[in-house]
DNA sequence: GCCTTTAGTTAGTGATAACTCACTAACATA
DNA sequence: TATGTTAGTGAGTTATCACTAACTAAAGGC
């Protein structure tokens, strides 16, 4: 037994990625602390000693979700240049990130437990709004370019491209993953933003 | 104490009900079997009379939905005349039972217990996938009437509708009902549609 | 080498979940 | 009025949940 105990920092993110690893494979209301404890390889009881309430690990989980969208969208936006490239990269980015992190939309599509959404919702709608704020922006950037004038505010541009997002990942959810989610994703929007465009060349 | 025995049918419909009374204010996990039985006046072992297991009321609360989901949307369809007009009334009859039973999202968002998983999902896909069926066909009629053509495919015309639906509907629930989703779903589905009737006039 | 700090364990708590079983009483019918 | 059927009851069962208290032992400064 070289049991090497390790620092309460380092336990709280292995509590984190044990959930972030769990969820894609376990029904949120099957993940008990215990389950989480099994996957750190930790007592059930020694979980409480770093999250002083289950909902506190939620709340860490979802966080930690929030900081990795916040990273993706970052470096998506990085690297493109056009407004409309920005939007593409930006959505696709989400997509890969849910690709990668299926807990997302399984926290997403979630009501979650009476007292958890207190602290989880907050956080969804916190992402949503960040993701809408920047395709408004981007859409915003795309109008001011002169060229291409969307035939409807940027407002609902975002919304229905938010819309798509969101359907397209439930579908995906409900399917059981059963197609390809960036791809079927990238085509939905380029054809979504090509409406965008043809609707003011008349 | 008039207390007059009821029919075991009379009795399944009425636990179906008080499910259906009971969960837009009722957190699904909540939902017990013990709750479901003081809505219907009877103790929690006399469900097991009616119902062999709880996942049991939940596929014959599913299946009632998704009766009523039908119901609506023929009766949408048979009030509308040109095929535009029927893609508008279904989506709006969609959206209206929605707020009639917010139950619908609830349980569509909410990935449930294990085992109900498959009794629940593939009452979700049937209920999506007849939505999408009705919608492809409405649109090839539009298609076919020759003076309005999009520019995408039926098929992704129709996952664009129903991404724009469950996007809404979503976001509905995630601000608590914070605003109506029959004119704003009304409001962006119009929007929609008339990119796909402007997307071929150029 | 001792001593303080603290990660971790063992062994519980009370609450609540779905479900069971022996029994009772309302009902229909003969 | 007697009898078989079945809706409904009351008192359980087992399992699991989040959470706690008392204790143990590893780590690290002195």
């Amino acid at each position: 037994m070289t049991r090497t105990r390790k620092t309460a920092e380092e336990r709280q993110q292995q509590i984190v990625q044990a959930v972030l690893d769990l969820l894609p494979t376990t029904p949120v209301e099957s993940l008990s602390t215990t389950v989480i404890a099994r996957q750190v390889g930790l007592t059930q009881a020694a979980i409480f000693r770093h999250y002083p309430t289950k909902n506190a690990i939620w709340a860490a989980v979802l966080n930690e979700i929030r900081k990795r969208a916040r990273g993706s969208w970052d470096e998506a936006l990085a690297g493109a240049t056009t407004p409309l490239d920005r939007i593409r990269a930006v959505l696709a980015a989400q997509l890969t990130l849910i690709t990668e992190f299926p807990a997302i939309p399984t926290l997403l599509f979630t009501s979650g437990r009476v007292e958890a959404e207190k602290d989880i919702r907050p956080v969804h709608l916190a992402v949503m709004r960040d993701l809408r704020v920047l395709l408004v922006a981007e859409l915003g950037a795309v109008r001011a370019e002169g060229q291409v004038s969307q035939p409807a505010s940027d407002q609902d541009c975002a919304d229905l491209l938010m819309g798509l997002i969101q359907g397209t990942v439930l579908r995906w959810t409900l399917t059981g993953h059963g197609f390809d989610l960036v791809a079927e994703g990238r085509r939905l929007i380029d054809i979504q933003l090509s409406l965008f465009a043809k609707g003011n060349l008349r």
